[in-house]
DNA sequence: ATAAATTATACCATAATGGGTATAATTTCG
DNA sequence: CGAAATTATACCCATTATGGTATAATTTAT
């Protein structure tokens, strides 16, 4: 698993926390409900603008974060 | 500035850490020069696997983070 | 100051994102 | 178990990100 499912499962996460339906978070970050389904699908090439809209809402933003090794592949 | 300068300014700094031009980063990335260009002169509607490509040289990757709220709007 | 290296700007072509929407599949709940 | 709500999949299309490259501007170094 090559990582990437970061904001997918933020997204459906967030999403719940708040009880919001996908046309619902679509419709408040002004994107599209395609946006939201195929990031929560696990699309992983969107635009960094449109993730960040609707991060906003719950008060985050994408950044760099450092990718903590798992002691796996140590 | 609503921000957006972070992935701007992590590549410069983080490029410069590794003592890299422009198309030695392209390169090793595996993504344009002109994705580089762009991205650290300010773009903000990057593709986000592109922008994963480069961090992944740094050890990084981009993921939520929490939007640290400044004394003065408070 | 001059030459070399690095970075910034501009143009073209291609491929894919994002929006909208209709429909199917799934989940929720009474 | 069936109806309603929610989510997933599919299609069309306009917009735009990305790559390549040539050239200009800027920076670095001798």
């Amino acid at each position: 698993m090559e990582s990437g499912k970061k904001v997918q499962e933020f997204f459906k996460e967030k999403r719940k926390q708040l009880n919001l339906t996908q046309p619902e978070l679509a419709k408040k970050a002004g994107v599209g409900l395609r946006f939201i389904r195929e990031v929560e699908q696990g699309k992983t090439s969107m635009r960094v603008d449109k993730v960040n809209q609707v991060l906003k809402l719950f008060g985050y933003e994408l950044g760099p974060v450092l990718v903590k090794r798992d002691k796996t592949d140590l």
